[in-house]
DNA sequence: CAGCATCCGCTTTGATACTG
DNA sequence: CAGTATCAAAGCGGATGCTG
């Protein structure tokens, strides 16, 4: 990216991470650790590869980004996050934040991917009642299930799928993630073709209220 | 913007606010509030006319940013931050600690305006001594002075003369702030070109440790 | 002058194909 | 698997011109 040429810590941020599909890389690292190209590439639906490797280069120069030749007999490439690249984390928390009311419309072609949800929901679910024992849910939307565990007042959501859950919710994100945020009811969430199975009751626990619009 | 097609949080913040411009653009309103279009455009120094005209066009459409008619006799057009807008501040935030550090590099072309070193310096600077008396200080650099005035634990900053300060200090954004920060001694400061007046010693009060790096 | 719109050369991106 | 190469299309930067 041409440099904005600006004394300002903005500017000189969006230096190093405005550019197209930066912060995307970035958050495809955070969320998921290590990860080799390829897995880069099937995060980032439709990124060129070129640009995939420019992007790599560019955050290797800056510093957020490293590359690490895995010993036999791995024997690939992997890139991780820097510590300075770690310290993006609070820029990727305000942007998913202020992202959230955005899902509401989900685009008809728009890609789903099962971590990108676990990390929203996680960053955003309250339990009304921590103080009962906690209860598990598997989402089974996306391109994996996603297991949210009732912890400490908020939930821990794990992709992959959950080993007793309470309830299942199926169906396409954007009415899974209604009927988990409390702004779909069941019986409309159902006309969506959400089916639920388990102890439905339960999900009255849930709610991601703090966000305005949502 | 084209879509990022997918279904995050993230990338639909991005959809919106991901351009090149746009997140500047957000930043001058929200350090200066209302502003004219020839405002932004000095805000916004390299910006081509038409590519703010976009930004703005596209920004009122997410429904980011308002256009008022100020009645007559002012009789222009000023735009503002929505409360949608508004909430970008934490996004802004993050941005601004993630890019300090890189301002320890001052480009030679790099344009420098005061009112963005006074939004880096409120969010950083600490005052280790808040029990004593508040303490003033002008910072004259940039295209206008800034006051520091402790308050707090922290400072406030804002662009404008200071009223009587303690201390002033003046000279080039780089070094002046090292100084500020802490990051650069009185000498080092002076051979490059900084000149101080009033109670130096009341400097040591302030610093910026909580960023590390700078 | 404030608030744009138009034009044009250049750079960046997107899509696809190809390679060690 | 981890990239490069190629080329068309879109976006950007800079200059200029237009309208109230």
């Amino acid at each position: 990216m041409r440099s904005y040429n600006e004394y300002c810590a903005i500017a000189k941020a969006l230096d190093v991470v405005g550019d197209r599909w930066t912060l995307l890389l970035v958050r495809e690292l955070a969320l998921r650790g290590r990860c080799r190209y390829t897995d880069l590439r099937t995060g980032l639906p439709g990124i060129a590869s070129n640009l995939l490797a420019d992007r790599l280069r560019e955050l290797e120069q800056a510093g957020v980004v490293a590359r690490e030749e895995a010993p036999p007999p791995i024997a690939t490439t992997l890139f991780r996050l820097t510590e300075r690249g770690e310290q993006l984390r609070p820029v990727l928390g305000a942007l998913t934040m202020w992202g959230l009311p955005l899902m509401t419309e989900q685009a008809p072609h728009d890609v789903v991917r099962s971590h990108w949800l676990a990390s929203a929901l996680e960053s955003t679910i309250t339990d009304h009642r921590p103080e009962e024992p906690p209860i598990t849910v598997e989402l089974r939307t996306g391109d994996a299930p996603i297991a949210l565990e009732t912890a400490g007042g908020g939930v821990r959501a794990t992709v992959g799928p959950a080993r007793a859950p309470d309830v299942t919710v199926t169906g396409e994100a954007r009415a899974v993630l209604g009927v988990i945020f409390g702004r779909l009811d069941l019986d409309r969430a159902r006309a969506q073709g959400v089916s639920c199975s388990g102890d439905v009751a339960l999900l009255e626990r849930l709610s991601g209220a703090a966000v305005p619009g949502l």
